[in-house]
DNA sequence: AGAACCCCCTGTTTGC
DNA sequence: TGCAAACAGGGGGTTC
């Protein structure tokens, strides 16, 4: 489910409900969920430790604790739960951390391929993350430098994180759509004014699915309305809702790709 | 440097 | 209908 304004809904949901508590036990039932540390260390470390803030950085979903950091990566079918009472484990839980007041912490992930680090330095983590683009740092300016300093396809580029941190492939076929740039387009062929509709274009979308809470598809997300809204993202056969046109999808780093032959041209 | 391919996993949808 | 292949919101790795 996550991609950036999924995980900012879930740190916004989940905020009221994990501030305050402790945790009181953790219970690791895949051991390869967790990235760091080892699970004696995790299991030791994590127990006492009082939620102070819940936040976000990328698709990361952080949990500052009294004196450590928790961080969770969702990747591509992990979800978060906070259950009150006695709850039994489910097929796919892959962490359950116990809290007080009676309530429990779920991680959820039936493709096992989400993320958990138990860390005394978040940044470490963050290393190699590029630029918020719902922050301040994300300008036309700096984006347009970016694209000119690369050469390489606009779609792998945008879900490359350590270029711009968030966006997933939802957002990004969604953004080169309103910016009306072909998803093969070379980045250093991009001109300035594209730059900054494609920079004015990623913002709004990310907002847009941030008021809509997300996108739920599927079985893994419930509770976000943005798939309503799509433009061109799993819509191939459909017509554009801009020109009316037949939304194509062709595969591009391995990954679908959905886009309007119309609206976003490739020009040589 | 960048593109193309592999892998990690399970569940659902699609095509024959 | 049944079964196999394709596909899925992510990201790390190798090879050319």
């Amino acid at each position: 489910m996550p991609e950036l304004p999924e995980v900012e809904t879930l740190a916004r949901t989940l905020r009221p409900a994990l501030i305050g508590k402790t945790i009181l036990a953790s219970d690791l039932r895949w051991k390869r969920t967790l990235a760091a540390p080892s699970p004696e260390a995790f299991k030791r470390k994590i127990r006492g430790q009082e939620i102070t803030e819940v936040s976000r950085r990328a698709k990361y979903f952080i949990l500052r604790l009294s004196s450590v950091s928790l961080l969770i990566h969702l990747r591509m079918s992990g979800g978060l739960l906070v259950v009150l009472g006695g709850y039994q484990p489910e097929k796919h839980d892959r962490l359950i951390l116990k809290l007080t007041d009676d309530t429990s912490l779920i991680f959820s992930d039936p493709r096992k391929f989400g993320r958990v680090w138990l860390v005394d330095d978040p940044a470490r983590v963050f290393a190699d993350l590029g630029p918020e683009p719902l922050s301040e740092a994300f300008t036309a300016g700096w984006l347009f430098a970016a694209l000119r300093a690369r050469r390489r396809q606009l779609k792998p580029l945008l879900l490359d994180q350590t270029f711009l941190a968030g966006l997933g492939n939802i957002y990004v076929d969604e953004s080169l759509h309103r910016a009306k740039l072909h998803p093969l387009t070379p980045s250093d062929r991009v001109t300035a004014r594209q730059a900054e509709g494609l920079r004015n274009a990623i913002r709004a979308t990310l907002e847009e699915g941030i008021r809509q809470n997300g996108a739920s598809i599927d079985w893994v997300y419930r509770g976000g309305g943005f798939q309503n809204q799509f433009r061109v993202y799993g819509r191939t056969g459909q017509a554009c809702p801009v020109c009316g046109r037949k939304i194509q999808r062709l595969t591009v780093g391995q990954r679908g790709t959905h886009f309007c032959p119309k609206c976003q041209k490739l020009k040589d």
